[in-house]
DNA sequence: ACGGTCAATTGGGTGG
DNA sequence: CCACCCAATTGACCGT
């Protein structure tokens, strides 16, 4: 059960809160027992944390109106603990949360417990948010395609496989993020020849 | 209105 | 137990 994980998940909004203003305190309950950092793999992460922070920083300023709202909702329905029951809260990430996250994902599809707490601390996001995050994205992942392995049997030649579809989705989201925000540049999602990225798009 | 998206929840399972 | 996973569902929010 989930409950056991985390019970009143309708205070993430107020976990985020907290993080923000204790930077990178661990949010209450939950999800949290770290295990010693022996299985810190920052190999090539470590170096990103700097254009990492700088951009969640600056989309803090340039916050997606949903987000902004979304905060906003969040901080009116604070919890009367014990009171009426709580209206659920859904949490919007900012483009650059989301695009950071899309980053990881599409490097690695599982997180360690540390990966995670650094990737939450840089996103200011609770590791919470992180694990249901990429739990949410690897299913979503799966059944794109499964859906499109299942519609090339019915349209043989529709190879736009569901990795295409995904870098697509990533383009677009790009494009969003860099409208709103153009010195966060986009070389820094070229994928070591990889191919997933085209920075030269831009 | 309404359908789509997506963060969060639920429930069942696994491994240490 | 606990932490994590997947799969499915729920519910808030958004664009139309």
């Amino acid at each position: 059960m989930a409950t056991s994980n985390r019970p009143l998940t309708s205070f993430f909004i107020e976990d985020i809160l907290c993080l923000r203003e204790e930077k990178g305190g661990e949010p209450s309950g939950a999800a949290t027992k770290n295990k010693p950092p022996s299985e810190a793999t920052w190999s090539a992460d470590g170096e990103e944390d700097g254009a990492l922070l700088l951009a969640v920083a600056a989309a803090e300023s340039t916050m997606s109106r949903r987000a902004e709202r979304s905060m906003d909702a969040s901080q009116a329905a604070s919890p009367s603990r014990g009171g009426a029951k709580q209206k659920r809260s859904r949490a919007a990430f900012t483009h650059v949360q989301v695009l950071e996250l899309e980053k990881k994902f599409s490097r690695q599809k599982y997180l360690s417990a540390p990966e995670r707490a650094h990737l939450a601390t840089a996103l200011r996001l609770t590791e919470t948010q992180v694990k249901i995050w990429f739990q949410n994205r690897r299913y979503k992942t799966k059944r794109k395609q499964l859906a499109s392995e299942f519609g090339k049997d019915c349209f043989p030649k529709a190879e736009v496989s569901a990795v295409a579809e995904e870098d697509l989705l990533r383009a677009s989201l790009l494009a969003t993020v860099y409208k709103s925000y153009h010195p966060y540049r986009p070389c820094v999602y070229d994928l070591h020849g990889l191919g997933v990225w085209r920075p030269t798009v831009w």
